[in-house]
DNA sequence: AAGACGAAAGTGGTTGA
DNA sequence: TCAACAACTTTCGTCTT
């Protein structure tokens, strides 16, 4: 067996919990969220001196978006090969590293304080690293075509993040995202819109089946009236009542039929709390749900069975 | 007393001239 | 740029359990 991760890469705390269902680690100090996906990324082999770290090892670092430089940053004559040239070579090589610096910097500190915003607010999030990695190549793109000249950091943060949810199938709302960022919603809307459009990134209109396992947990129901929810969602979806509509006003909706059909009753406000729309929507997105499905029946025999 | 229901008016965003 | 429009919200009174 390998080793696992013992110390949080962020505070260096070693106060970690494993959450073996979804394989992640969360760090008790600071919150952030340590992707172990159960699969051994440790070396097969030992290193004994340098000669033979040298020899044996493969790879460089990992690359990754959410450092600034993907881990593989180039320094201009950084090693000091430079003191080897002549006087007329190193004056060219200092004003080349000058220029690095210059051209350089100012993107990389935005991108150094950016990401750090970006691992907070998914960190707190509980998103997963793969979302999170899809969000820092979003933002990175925007930063290098100079998007977010005019708006806040932290608001095409929030947006990234908000598009790479979507397209990763695990949807939070745009509440979640503004609670987890103090962005005004509106303003994460915005930018979310321009910089997909801008970047040119296509997005499918979210699914309301993916929002049901999370609402359904924050409920405490159980598997069954879960994927009950789930087929009421792909009836009426083939019953076009979908489309148009926000996806998590009908899956609030499927999730509380499929409530009454389980005798596992939840009230519409507690259903309307975790999903994030009111009463009324529910109550009109279930009126049609009903209408449509025939659904009507299922209940009056769930009602007859109990009485 | 709490929950469910529905009408009416208001909000923010999209669309089409 | 404006008005029409659909979806959703807020508010509130009424009915049901």
């Amino acid at each position: 067996m390998g080793r696992y991760i013992k110390k949080c890469p962020e505070c260096g705390s070693i106060n970690l919990v494993l959450n073996k269902d979804r394989g992640e680690m969360i760090c008790r100090d600071c919150g952030l969220v340590i992707e172990e996906q159960m699969v051994d990324f440790g070396q097969e082999w030992r290193e004994f001196d340098q000669e033979q770290s040298d020899k044996r090892r493969r790879t460089g670092a990992p690359m990754t978006y959410t450092k600034f430089d993907r881990g593989l940053g180039t320094d201009i004559g950084a090693k000091g090969d430079v003191y080897q040239l002549q006087s007329k070579e190193r004056n060219k090589y200092f004003k080349l590293r000058k220029w690095q610096h210059r051209v350089s910097t100012a993107i990389e500190r935005n991108l150094k304080l950016a990401l750090a915003e970006l691992k907070r607010v998914s960190s707190y999030l509980k998103l997963p690293g793969s979302v999170e990695e899809e969000a820092a190549r979003v933002y990175t793109m925007a930063v290098q075509r100079g998007l977010v000249r005019g708006r806040s950091m932290e608001s095409v943060v929030a947006g990234a993040l908000y598009a790479a949810c979507r397209r990763h199938e695990v949807p939070r709302t745009l509440d979640e995202l503004s609670e987890a960022s103090g962005i005004d919603k509106k303003e994460i809307g915005r930018t979310y819109r321009f910089i997909t459009r801008e970047l040119g990134i296509r997005i499918l209109p979210s699914n309301p089946v993916d929002y049901i396992p999370r609402f359904s947990s924050a409920l405490k129901l159980n598997a069954e009236t879960q994927s009950k929810a789930v087929t009421i969602l792909e009836k009426a979806q083939k019953a076009e009542l979908t489309s148009g509509r926000g996806p998590t006003g009908i899956a609030a909706a499927a999730l509380y039929v499929a409530t009454l059909i389980n005798n596992e009753k939840r009230t519409q406000r507690e259903v309307a709390d975790v999903a994030g729309v009111t009463e009324v929507t529910i109550r009109n997105r279930y009126k049609e749900l009903l209408r449509e499905l025939n659904l009507k029946d299922e209940i009056k025999k769930k009602m007859e069975i109990v009485s």
